[in-house]
DNA sequence: CTGAAAGCGCTTACAG
DNA sequence: CTGAAAGCGCTTACAG
């Protein structure tokens, strides 16, 4: 049967006749296997061009161990996050041949770890990329191991050894941002979590409770809020801080839309920024410059992280020599804008 | 062979095997046809449940008519925009055992075409589902046209009768935001345009001046710019409005970005929103009720079009039955937030 | 360096 | 209502 296509499908059976080889030789020029005579190959290569033809990759992916095909898992993110992350994931595939399938699954679901076998068992990717909080979902990392399939976790907190990663040093990142606060002045530092299942929220707080420990100032626990990640709880940890006589002078939130929302809210109680109130925040967000005064906060290279977990997989790097997995810590970067200035009051410091 | 897999791949013959029937019955039962006994369809059911058996979609694909695959193309997308169609196309293909692959195209690029037919000849999705600004791209659609692939076209602009789409009413959307500026007084409203690549921007723009017709205010040219979407671009657009001595009193941006550039630039300049300026986006994205005073705009429900559209493909509707393209035609909605106010001096309405 | 045979796991006709 | 045969378009072992 042809498909019901406009055009005839055209296959490997087509361009071995075309140049006067087996299949098995077109084969090997695809593939580009060694043990063909250059001849061979460029009379192929010509008849492939000639002819426009694509490999199957159903027929591919029955007939052999490779799908062509990548999984990218993600739970609820942010959409400047996976927006960045794909931009990545695509790039490192196209130059492989390969393509990208994105699947959305819920990490607290009790059946999630059946969604990512059938999932797997339909698929069968080649290789699998999970962004948070998936990448610490425990039951879809079981699940992968069961299956034996290979895969990255872009940024995990628990278990960093488990398998393969990819990440920047959430702690050191957290811990710069906070010395330029209290290199700014500011002893009253408040903090804001991000989401629990997360595995750089503790990191970047344990970054922040360094920087603080550096300069002998006490963390002061009615100035940490629980947030996470969202707008919302921003709004709310800003009023716990803010709506209090001795509020911090300064709030460093562990991402950007939690910091946009403190800049809200100390706008709505009439606080002025970065005058009577310092923001930071994290991730550099589009929205982080299109505030005013402009958000300073931490640039993470997500379209980098993303292509190197690709990289990971598409190269089978996931797993070093010595079969330990691989790591690949990327450089992050502070971005100070106009969010951030002394206290007003430093006399007030202590 | 078995593949490097921790598990064996469990087939449809070892499900035929362990109910007794052949592999066609279950194949029958997989795919939901009639003519099987319900006691044997349940004997079926029952050992697929019981050794988790997932057909193979490299199979399926290979020996059907389907691939089990829709395709989303997109080009340089805001990043919350396609995070709401991604979410809206997965949703839908869950329901039907699809799976969905990205792929970035640049509409622009010279080999377009050749792009995307190697992407169809490999993967063979089912599918299309085209975003702004492929949606618009005519090298795109005349390859898809040619390979006799379905798609559908999201907020497509010139030639809408080409192929199914799904929309909503771009121009009147515009036109009931300008008349909420027009209805609280204003009289001299700018515009910000898109980019004219989406067939949106021109929608827009139409029920801009549709509404300021049927009120009888004439537009001044120099009150139009030409944005691209982008902050920047709004930014630019913004400056170019707002520092003259003859500005507007309110200005009507074609998206949210925009609107966010003209507020900060309005802010810098020592305007304040929305006293001296009010301001109107389009598509309400997250960053819209981030600021503050918080932004008017339309929403549209991107994931619900999303839906719609892989719904269009996976129902096999993008057809009429008298084949004419279908058209899905979604409802939008004003959110009224803090950005409009009436303008400071009524005295100089005219 | 090259090729003939078998088989991957399904669906498509077709037969009964 | 059910099944046996053929074939989808490749890759894998093997042989030479």
């Amino acid at each position: 049967m042809t498909r019901e296509r406009g055009v005839a499908t055209i296959t490997i059976y087509d361009v071995a006749r075309a140049c006067g080889v087996s299949i098995k030789t077109v084969s090997r020029v695809m593939n580009g296997e060694p043990n063909v005579r250059p001849q061979t190959r460029q009379r192929v290569l010509d008849s492939v061009n000639a002819l426009s033809y694509r490999p199957n990759l159903s027929a591919r992916s029955l007939a052999g161990a490779r799908s062509y095909l990548l999984g990218m898992l993600f739970d609820n993110p942010s959409p400047a996050y996976v927006s960045d992350l794909q931009q990545g994931l695509s790039t490192r595939c196209r130059q492989d041949g390969y393509h990208l399938v994105v699947e959305p699954v819920d990490c607290e679901a009790p059946d999630v770890a059946e969604v990512v076998e059938a999932m797997i068992g339909a698929l069968k990717m080649d290789g699998l990329v999970l962004t948070p909080p998936v990448s610490d979902a425990a039951a879809v990392l079981d699940a992968l191991d069961r299956l034996g399939v290979a895969y990255v976790r872009i940024a995990p907190g628990a278990d960093p050894h488990r398998a393969a990663r990819v990440e920047i040093d959430d702690r050191r990142a957290a811990h710069d941002m906070t010395l330029q606060l209290l290199g700014s002045g500011h002893r009253h530092i408040g903090f804001i979590k991000g989401h629990p299942a997360h595995g750089a929220s503790q990191m970047r707080y344990q970054g922040y409770v360094q920087a603080l420990g550096s300069y002998e100032v006490k963390i002061r626990s009615d100035w940490v809020a629980q947030g996470y990640f969202s707008f919302e709880s921003g709004v709310a940890c800003a009023h716990a801080l803010l709506g209090r006589e001795d509020r911090p002078t300064a709030i460093f939130a562990s991402n950007d839309d939690m910091a946009l929302a403190i800049m809200m809210v100390a706008s709505r109680l009439g606080l002025k920024i970065p005058d009577d109130l310092s923001v930071a925040g994290f991730d550099d967000t589009p929205s982080a410059k299109m505030v005013w005064p402009a958000l300073s906060t931490v640039r993470q290279p997500i379209a980098d992280m993303a292509y190197a977990a690709a990289d990971l997989i598409l190269s089978r790097l996931s797993r070093e020599e010595d079969g330990a997995p691989a790591v690949r810590r990327l450089d992050f970067s502070l971005i100070l804008r106009d969010s951030i200035a002394a206290p007003r009051s430093l006399g007030s410091i202590g």
